[in-house]
DNA sequence: ACCTATGTTATCGC
DNA sequence: GGCGATAACATAGG
């Protein structure tokens, strides 16, 4: 489920219990998970060290060793990052472990295998080269407003553009722009100054909040759009009935009776 | 068999 | 170069 408020769930997840703890064993069941960076690289940079930090661009996590250099990871579409415990998927989705000295390892798992990692000595160069815009959550309402005014294409393509803003999907684009009660095909040039201030409070209400709720749609509010994304359903808001179309090649779900 | 699915990247045509 | 659409990658499930 790996939008920006998934890999934050996971970021936390690894600043709480995976770091100050040594790698004592890289294991890469699968090959295709490395980007970039071949096994043997990847268990020199990681085999007798400790993860010591974490970050976060977008989807992208970073954890720091305590060498300077970086894991990147990166979940694709259905990658899970554990810490400890059982696998929680069959073992075929398997694509990292990082065995620890305690007994204990982190584990990428990702069943689709659209996920990868690498390891990189500078986190700001990497960001550069990949292209890939502020984090959404570090969004100020100026720098959304000049963003939107340099393009003329439809609000969700904007929005779900990683070299504009890194982090959404395109789950959460449409529950920001059903939450700011946009359209998601209108042109971000043509928003006035109020429509940008809905939009940019809504993006960090909503990514907030799906966060510190574990990106669990379960525990999200009432009202919004999230387990109502299918087409005919009843608007959460009561106006009218929820419309699937297509948009970038995605579903786009949206209401068009509250959203304009 | 066909379609769909939380991501990224390349390519085509306007 | 911008922009939308499309396919590809890989796999599972309806």
């Amino acid at each position: 489920m790996p939008e920006l408020p998934d890999v934050e769930v996971y970021r936390r997840r690894l600043a709480q219990g995976g770091l100050h703890r040594a790698i004592a064993k890289v294991l890469v069941p699968d090959r295709t998970v490395l980007r970039g960076v071949n096994g043997a690289a990847l268990a020199r940079a990681l085999r007798g060290r400790a993860l010591v930090g974490t970050g976060r661009r977008g989807k992208h996590l970073f954890a720091e060793t305590s060498d300077q250099t970086t894991l990147v990871m990166h979940f694709g579409m259905t990658g899970v990052l554990q810490v400890d415990g059982q696998p929680s998927m069959p073992a075929s989705y398997v694509r990292l472990v990082l065995q620890l000295a305690d007994g204990g390892a982190l584990s990428l798992l990702d069943p689709r295998r659209l996920g990868f990692v690498t390891v990189v000595e500078d986190v700001a160069a990497y960001c550069q080269q990949h292209d890939l815009g502020p984090d959404a959550l570090d969004l100020r309402v100026g720098d959304l407003r000049a963003l939107l005014r340099g393009h003329r294409g439809g609000l969700k393509a904007v929005l779900m553009d990683q070299s504009l803003v890194a982090g959404i999907g395109n789950i959460y684009s449409d529950e920001i722009l059903f939450q700011a009660r946009l359209d998601p095909r209108r042109p971000a040039s043509g928003l006035d100054d109020a429509e940008v201030r809905r939009l940019h409070r809504q993006l960090l209400r909503v990514l907030q909040l799906a966060a510190d709720r574990g990106a669990d749609p379960s525990s999200f509010p009432m009202g919004w759009l999230m387990q109502h994304r299918n087409d005919g359903a009843a608007c959460p808001r009561g106006h009218g009935a929820i419309r699937k179309v297509q948009l970038g090649g995605r579903g786009a779900y949206y209401c068009p009776d509250c959203q304009s």
